[in-house]
DNA sequence: GTCTATATCAAGATAGAC
DNA sequence: GTCTATCTTGATATAGAC
């Protein structure tokens, strides 16, 4: 909840714009400085590390998720339907303007299995977008029954972006958001 | 149906797995000599150059699929449930024994918005498949929804295996071929 | 906080000996 | 067909002036 946008956090935003689109090893820090308007090497003064950029950009990531999309599993003033509603229009305004896909889904093809402190951040992101899913869907599933769609639910949005970026095309992909609703 | 192994073959073979695992970008000429015990140098009497190795990568596990996969789709003697379950059975065995997921499914999120001929590739990999398993739903839905199934169902697939490759267990994957076969 | 300059290393790729 | 040796470029990262 900072009020001053810091120079950091503008550096993490062009970088995750640029992690999505041209991956994660293909960025240099000159991609990153130029996207900046800086040179390669004032990035250091912000941060120590391209993998401190690339852990810090996940960690921005989730924390956003959590903060707008996860925490609608939590609002009171909602019914059940209102909240799933609610979480797949937002989870559609994040996606259909993220050219690149998902930040998280990407880097957990490219690099987890070289990096564990991303995979560990990836796996914590996932799961929280299960289990916020799965407290929507416990009213009318059971709990591992909720958890078992929650856990489907992702991986079909996660292979949906995966089409949506390849084709070019979002039509699939806001179908996975009707189907989720019905199940409410 | 080459008799003799080719070089060329085992080359691919050893970078294919390393493309998987440590990623394309974050995989060098020297890792992939050292995989072949060669050095790097000689890898370029057989490609004459890193990207030429990526391409025929992604074409030779294409047609491995269009081979022993998607030809179930076109089997004479078998019923549709039959293909199926001969369709989903062929792909769990892949996938079950393919350290790092899908190498096309990892190379779409990677590289293909950086590389037109990958990108091209990798689209006409996954409406292949697609193709294969509308074709064995034909018989039992129209052939606008088999197509919409088809696609569902390869997206669901990527999902469950980017999901299977980060947490390492297989459980959720295997439910999405049961349910694809639920379908037929 | 950003710059210039540089250190160090590894990348892709080529030439030519054996 | 594989090797040694080398070229060129670009990568991450650091030191120190402004």
């Amino acid at each position: 909840m900072a009020v001053k946008k810091t120079s950091r956090e503008e550096i993490l935003k062009e970088s995750i714009k640029l992690f999505k689109i041209r991956g994660y090893y293909n960025t240099s820090m000159v991609n990153i400085a130029d996207a900046c308007g800086l040179i390669k090497g004032s990035i250091y003064h912000h941060f120590k590390s391209k993998d401190e950029i690339g852990l810090e950009s996940l960690k921005y990531i989730h924390n956003y998720f959590a903060e707008h999309i996860y925490s609608v599993a939590d609002r009171v003033d909602l019914s059940d339907k209102e909240k799933i509603v609610l979480f797949v229009k937002k989870t559609d305004d994040y996606f259909l303007h993220s050219e690149g896909g998902c930040l998280l889904g990407n880097l957990a093809l490219e690099v987890s299995s070289e990096n564990l402190a991303f995979k560990e951040e990836i796996k914590s992101y996932f799961s929280a977008w299960e289990n916020a899913l799965a407290k929507i869907l416990k009213n009318k599933y059971a709990n591992e029954k909720s958890h078992a769609l929650a856990r489907e639910f992702v991986a079909l949005t996660q292979g949906a972006i995966m089409m949506m970026t390849l084709y070019g095309s979002s039509e699939d992909y806001l179908k996975v958001g009707e189907k989720i609703i019905s199940f409410v």
